[in-house]
DNA sequence: CTTGACCCTAGACTTAACTCCAGGGATAGG
DNA sequence: CCTATCCCTGGAGTTAAGTCTAGGGTCAAG
């Protein structure tokens, strides 16, 4: 299979995938006389693992550790996989929180906002930004 | 006040306040004969209310709006304000719906890795990721 | 043998919000 | 006057994950 192939059965863009080969996510199986990249079925499940890693929070660094643990796999602790996940828990769970904060913060000041045509003179939202304390 | 004065009041270095009027978001009220830039109090109500908004997720841009807003307040009705304040909550409630189904997802899997010291042969972290289906 | 669809490379560009650098000038204190 | 500390400018670099471009080669069908 070409690249061109590869790409549109995982929804993604050939540039991407030639992007993923120069991260060393996914090396083509060969190349044609011509030069062209060939695939393999293997290949096609290793781009679907990586788009699914990256799915769930993983960046292109973190999939790397990924496969170097996949690959070895007979080798490797389950801890190791485990604490690349929890980590990446983590990360989600600081940013929900962060998020969550910001949420909270402006929902309260959004809320006491009346909304209306008159002029924002005394916007409550504008007032909240530009108070003295804090 | 200069510039250093300013920037450490707000907890942000210099380099940030110089880029914030390369942004059109904070200008100072004059300058010395030498060149230094001048700020006054209002400038520190500016930046404290520019940071103020980062803190809520909105972004330079965003908050250039919201400063335009402001200057005008006379004229400008407090829905503007309002909308600006309902599609930056929408923004973060998609990021979070994000972040949850990541969170949901990745947890489910991490928690069904037992994480001990056996190689990750069989892993059900890498088990998952690597599956055919979905 | 020509056409159209496909592919190749190297390198530049994108976004956001800074951050850093070189090379120099201004200002205040002693 | 000297020195330390502050400040100036323009421009380059950072990060992540692509995306795009120019200029060209390959391949299969007709």
């Amino acid at each position: 299979m070409q690249i061109g192939e590869l790409a549109s059965k995982c929804g993604v863009r050939i540039d991407t995938v030639r992007y993923y080969e120069k991260q060393k996510l996914l090396i083509p199986s060969g190349r044609t006389e011509g030069g062209y990249r060939i695939y393999s079925k293997v290949a096609l499940r290793e781009l679907r693992f990586i788009l699914r890693a990256k799915s769930l929070g993983f960046t292109l660094k973190e999939i790397q550790e990924l496969l170097t643990l996949k690959i070895d796999r007979e080798n490797q602790p389950c801890s190791s996989v485990k604490e690349l996940a929890e980590a990446k828990l983590k990360d989600i769970e600081e940013k929900l929180t962060e998020l969550g904060r910001m949420h909270h913060a402006l929902t309260a000041i959004t809320d006491a906002c009346c909304g209306g045509e008159e002029p924002a003179t005394a916007c409550s939202i504008l007032d909240a930004l530009d108070k003295e304390d804090s």
